[in-house]
DNA sequence: TGGCAACACGAGTATTTGCTCATATTATAG
DNA sequence: CTATAATATGAGCAAATACTCGTGTTGCCA
């Protein structure tokens, strides 16, 4: 089989000197994609934004995909600390307080930089979500359904691990949707009302809206 | 500004050969974004496919961009059809028949050529997204308005345009992720009972599920 | 202060790839 | 049969671009 060249750092930055390189080169990709989207973005020009030479990319970053690795793998993680930070914190809180607060966050979280986001999520080959991303991903699953059973009694889906797919999917899709076509509605409270109104209807057993 | 390039054919194909020529690189177009996804996918590689020559080619497609976008919107201009043809035919059934329907029609549509729709969804750049796309969803957000104030009296949410957008990202997102992540919940009827509970549940004034 | 490791440099290479154009072949109309 | 339009060909160009490598510079520690 082909073995795939590695998306792990070549080299870990040991410096203060070297550290603010990678995170020029970070910001610098961030950038670029945000301006002209993956596909025109390439390693050279990537390097001029961060003020470094290609050499110097190439001395952390073993291939291009690797860059963009770094970023989704960042994003992934900040997605988990979220939603693990409001369930922890809203454990033992109903339906009716949890769900709109972490619909709220996750907005606020797509909504600090559309672009990036629509590009990572848009136009990002297949082939380049890496594991880690797939944990996390498997992270947040764990998180609601811990939720959901907590909350069994009251909720009327048998199915968990199907709840847990559809919650998971419809919250994403939505805020998602929501910032890049519709960014009237993020400022507006009723989008996060009603898509609210959407998960509660479905989950409560005797939903009362 | 920079006028782009057209996406429109060069040359319209007049003589039966010639119709032949391009319903193969549409073929092969197709088959070599499933087979390698859409960076690695190049024109010379999709006429080699095609069983046709390069210049044969750019004779009827002035550009790879525009062999996306043919794709893309045959793809559109299936999905409203199908959902022209079952909000026609079901206009005057209640919600609790035309969801569900749908439901099955979308995910039937996706099941066809799973990888084709993600590469189509997943990979290709924002700016191929044609006007053409755009007017397909236009439509099909139309007709699901007008189905939904046949049915307004029975409907729980207020606002008609937000729930049309809620509706229609939500149906698709599902319907895709089962696809493309959970294969198994496909030819599984219980998920597209779930789709349509969540759908019902948020629209149906009373519901009884 | 000398020596080593970490870091930075960037011209150049090797490859890929979208696309052209001059030419050849086939169909059709008069 | 002939002229003209339609169609097909593919070698090769021009540009883009991921990545290397030999060399120079800076920081750290004994």
């Amino acid at each position: 089989m082909p073995n795939k060249p590695p998306t792990t750092p070549r080299k870990l930055p040991r410096q203060d000197r070297s550290r603010i390189t990678v995170e020029a080169i970070i910001e610098a990709t961030t950038h670029i994609l945000v301006e002209e989207g993956y596909d025109k973005a390439n390693t050279n020009r990537i390097a001029e934004r961060a003020g470094i030479s290609i050499g110097s990319l190439y001395q952390y970053f073993p291939n291009k995909e690797s860059l963009v690795t770094a970023l989704m793998e960042q994003h992934a993680q900040e997605m988990v600390e979220l939603v693990g930070m409001k369930l922890e914190r809203l454990f033992d809180s109903p339906l009716e307080i949890v769900i709109p607060e972490i619909i709220t966050a996750i907005i606020a979280a797509h909504a600090i930089n559309p672009r990036l986001h629509q590009v990572l999520s848009e136009e990002i080959p297949y082939s380049e979500r890496s594991p880690k991303m797939q944990q996390a991903n498997e992270r947040i699953s764990i998180l609601i359904r811990a939720y959901l059973e907590r909350w069994r009694d009251y909720i009327h889906p048998q199915n968990i691990d199907l709840t847990v797919f559809i919650l998971s999917r419809t919250v994403d899709s939505l805020c998602h949707a929501a910032v890049i076509e519709q960014p009237h509605l993020v400022s507006d409270s009723q989008f996060e009302q009603e898509v609210s109104n959407l998960l509660l209807a479905y989950l409560i057993k005797n939903p009362a809206i």
